[in-house]
DNA sequence: CTGAAAGCGCTTACAG
DNA sequence: CTGAAAGCGCTTACAG
């Protein structure tokens, strides 16, 4: 291993020159600046991140804390994920994907070791224990989601209520009148308190009232057969409807498959708009889906730069909440039977 | 943050003694030690992960490398990294997934950090970069697949012929004559070397042979549009097919609905066979599939014990190959008229 | 069984 | 602009 000692050696300078200018911390004259340099090329000199982790501080490591044991990633996670690592390149850090079980205490081991400068936590409950760990560690940490009460907490997040308006109004202004929306599966004990479920429903029921119709809500699990139950009892307690807002992204899949199963014609019998969509999910369906397009870059993207402003020392910038967004497809239309 | 030197003061005995009782690397009589557990508990000290990386030399972190901004993680790669991940908990060792861009320069760069005792690589070309960039580093390193002459590397990767050699049964013995196999489309730069594709073509123009019917293939991208294009080339370039077997796990929803969206009935008319299948494939298609289930957990475990026996010091495992396993569902049944 | 000390490869006041 | 030196928090021969 070529260490800064045999740089400092063949340069004729002091190891503490060849950090000034490995780091640019330090004027250097150019004269030695440029031997440095050349002793670096020719031994083929790499910091080392492990000591230089040490004597800093800083390790220039931040982990994006993913419960793998308890369930896959989602596309939607994978989108932030993309997005945050890019932007952690950018700015002279590593984001990497840490598996993490879905409690504090793993969470509170893992933050002990000192290996990581700062966490980015997905998937928040509205009262979560891991952000208590990650509040009581000190550790600087920024939230994609929110608890119930963020509080001066560095978040970024779905606008749900604007993106509930927005799809609304798109289903409204085509003429339908009966809208359901299949929001969560509540009873499951890791969703009871899931902020876009929650946030999303309180957003359907405020946004139905105003338009004068009546907010139905139906409940599924995020996988394809929990969206072929759910067509089934759309068909047998709501036929009249004629809209479906979905929020569960893979409910979805088996929503459009048994619906068309059914007899049903996409979208001249139902209109289907799934509300917080990754990138592929349109071509997914057939017909390709209309859909309230996720700002999972985006978000990605904001949660690490507003991390690292913060674990840099700068103050950090405002939470953002940033709506979904419509892109048109082809499961939306009017309904049947003009209103 | 609390330090040996603290426990140590506390305990009063010295730092080497703190590290034998925390490392378990010296023997330490009962008295001295529970003197000095007690000071950990009491004074909630966690050994500092990036001094110990630096006086051992190891950080106990392994990476398994993943072109994150080339294109998304597929299921079959998360089945790796989850167990994976849990293997290496199990081994002392964190697992992280590591975005790397797929080429040789980014994980060089990596590598020449010393963050990371051993790589995980997923995704191995026939003729791999990367491959050379971990050989020339030195680096310890576990191939979840393999090149084309993986020699002595350490690797674990499906057994396609196995595969192939059980699927072809399963069909032929159902009664199909007429069987198409659906492989990658290898005009795709970064697929034209792709060791699946390859071996799973070779291995099905054998069997074909073997049981005296033509070795029909077709080419199709992993993604459900290109699936739907593949259907349309099925159901025009060979119609008299009555089984299909399916190597892009993506390739296979778009296939299955715009079958059924041409009338096709499955399996009573064509009988779909996906080679390997991640564990929510079957669910996502309706009927739910038969499939080939991929050996993805196995594999992601046996690479990285493998990987740390090496790290250890020890002589590593023989390569392993495993096979996909037949999973029924009911995707597959005799064709439709009896040969 | 236990301790003093060197050392891992850097960064960073402090001095000049 | 440059250097000598302390220090980051551990591990690990080496002695006793």
């Amino acid at each position: 291993m070529v260490t800064m000692r045999d740089v400092a050696d063949r340069a004729g300078v002091s190891i503490a020159t060849v950090s000034f200018v490995v780091n640019g911390s330090k004027p250097v004259s150019a004269a030695t600046r440029s031997r440095i340099e050349r002793a670096m090329a020719e031994l083929g000199f790499r910091r080392n991140a492990v000591a230089r982790a040490l004597a800093s501080r800083r390790t220039h490591i931040l982990a994006m804390a993913y419960p793998a044991l308890e369930h896959s990633l989602t596309a939607a996670s994978l989108e932030f994920f993309t997005s945050a690592a890019a932007t952690a390149g950018r700015r002279d850090h590593h984001l990497v994907l840490w598996p993490v079980r879905n409690d504090a205490a793993e969470l509170t081991e893992l933050l002990g070791q000192g290996l990581v400068d700062g966490v980015v936590l997905m998937e928040v409950q509205l009262d979560d224990p891991r952000v208590v760990a990650l509040t009581d560690h000190r550790i600087p940490f920024a939230l994609i989601g929110r608890t119930a009460d963020p509080g001066p907490l560095i978040h970024v997040d779905i606008d749900f209520e604007a993106t509930i308006e927005e799809a609304t109004r798109h289903l409204y202004d085509l003429g339908h009148r009966r809208i359901v929306l299949v929001s969560g599966d509540r009873s499951d004990p890791s969703l009871v308190d899931y902020g876009p479920y929650v946030r999303s429903e309180a957003a359907f029921a405020a946004r139905a009232e105003g338009y004068g119709i009546e907010p139905v809500v139906l409940a599924s699990g995020d996988t394809a057969p929990a969206g072929r139950l759910v067509a089934d009892r759309l068909l047998s307690e709501h036929p009249d409807a004629t809209a479906v807002l979905v929020l569960p992204e893979y409910a979805t899949l088996g929503l459009v498959s048994e619906l068309r199963h059914r007899g049903r014609s996409i979208p001249a019998d139902l209109s289907i708009l799934p509300l917080v969509a990754s990138h592929d999910l349109p071509t997914l369906c057939d017909p390709e889906l209309t859909i309230m397009r996720s700002p999972g870059p985006d978000l990605g993207r904001l949660a690490v730069e507003a991390l690292i402003d913060v674990i840099d020392g700068n103050p950090p910038p405002p939470p953002q909440l940033i709506p979904c967004t419509l892109v048109p497809g082809a499961s939306t239309a009017a309904p049947p039977i003009a209103p």
